[in-house]
DNA sequence: GTCTATAGAAGGATAGAC
DNA sequence: GTCTATCCTTCTATAGAC
């Protein structure tokens, strides 16, 4: 009975990802998790054993899944604008098909610190300053990104693709009233993020250098 | 005895305030509301009836204070840059006295999505385009401001000041392992977000141009 | 207007049969 | 492993005294 235990855990691990990213912890409803796998509600305890427990697995699995696709940035063999373009692209794509997700780990995020400390012992600026530092020594001196300004230039990169989402409610109804709809906002998305970044560092690497 | 109402009724009406923009709609408690505001549970719903309408009470108002502070954006006698760096000023400032507020408004908007309407008759990109162009007609074909790409560029700007809020756990996480803090961050954050935005549309304006 | 007490519903969790 | 039945707690909301 292997089979059936993991096709039944399976069903409820995706039907509490459905539930929870949509409700979030607080709104989710165990009976409303059991009904979309198809099962019972003791069903949930008696392979989770509390909601808590249950959140948690699904909560590390989406968190892990996003920031994941951070990790492109660090392969070598592309030119840093190359790797951002690359990244918003692939970024976005992924956040098309997991629209509620940057709300759901942000906000779960910010109602529970602890959790941060479980994910993020690799979310270190200074290394992955590092890690760009070796790759695009160049690059980097030119557009003047420093070790200093690294937290504001990657909040920033990071704010270019995941806050239409976390604000699709607004913008698709602003959208709406323009004839205009969300999805191909989104698909723009992938060009002008990446544009915009892209003009901002060089602007912003020169106007820093002429000061001095 | 009208001072005494009014003076119950503000009580609770700030409890919620802060209960509500804390936990969320489903977070919230009534008896943690009560508690808050030093009161009985019962006179809660004196007051307000119910905790829906309590929370829209509460709702209307933020939501109507926080995209209040856009309207200096209109306001004539300054030059597009001034305003942008005005705007920063002012809007990160009063982020940071309820750095929550974007998280609450945008989830309960995306949960909600009747709630927008109620509120957004004004949210129209189309006027808010026509009244920028009027003011600062040669600005914005300089750096190449169409109707089309009104809302890319107002994403990206919103973006700037309002995600780092709504990310407020994890960056206040990773600035922790470099021995800074959140409110730095923000404080810096003033001065970043215009020198960026600036930078980008100036460039931007260019790339397109160049290209046609 | 404000309180205590409580109704009534819903939620998470478990016991026990199959 | 899966179900039904049920316990226990918590929550919103109201009744009724003062």
């Amino acid at each position: 009975m292997k089979e059936t235990d993991i096709q039944t855990e399976d069903k409820i691990f995706e039907a509490a990802t459905r539930v929870f990213t949509e409700k979030g912890f607080d709104g989710a409803r165990m009976h409303e998790i059991a009904g979309e796998a198809g099962i019972n509600k003791a069903l949930l305890h008696y392979y989770f054993r509390t909601k808590e427990k249950l959140f948690d697995a699904v909560f590390s699995k989406l968190a892990a899944s996003l920031f994941e696709k951070f990790t492109p940035l660090f392969r070598p063999g592309m030119s840093l604008e190359e790797k951002i373009r690359f990244f918003y692209h692939e970024h976005i794509s992924f956040l098309k098909q997991n629209p509620q997700l940057p709300s759901f780990i942000l906000n779960e995020l910010n109602r529970n610190p602890q959790r941060i400390k479980k994910i993020f012992e690799k979310a270190d600026v200074d290394k992955i300053y590092n890690m760009l530092s070796q790759q695009h020594p160049k690059e980097l001196a030119e557009i003047n990104i420093t070790r200093e300004s690294m937290p504001q230039i990657m909040a920033s990169i990071a704010a270019m693709s995941a806050f239409p989402f976390v604000a699709k409610g607004i913008i698709g109804e602003i959208l709406q009233k323009q004839g205009k709809d969300f999805d191909s906002f989104i698909e723009e998305r992938k060009e002008f993020a990446p544009e915009f970044i892209l003009a901002a560092l060089k602007n912003f690497g020169k106007s820093k250098k002429s000061k001095k």
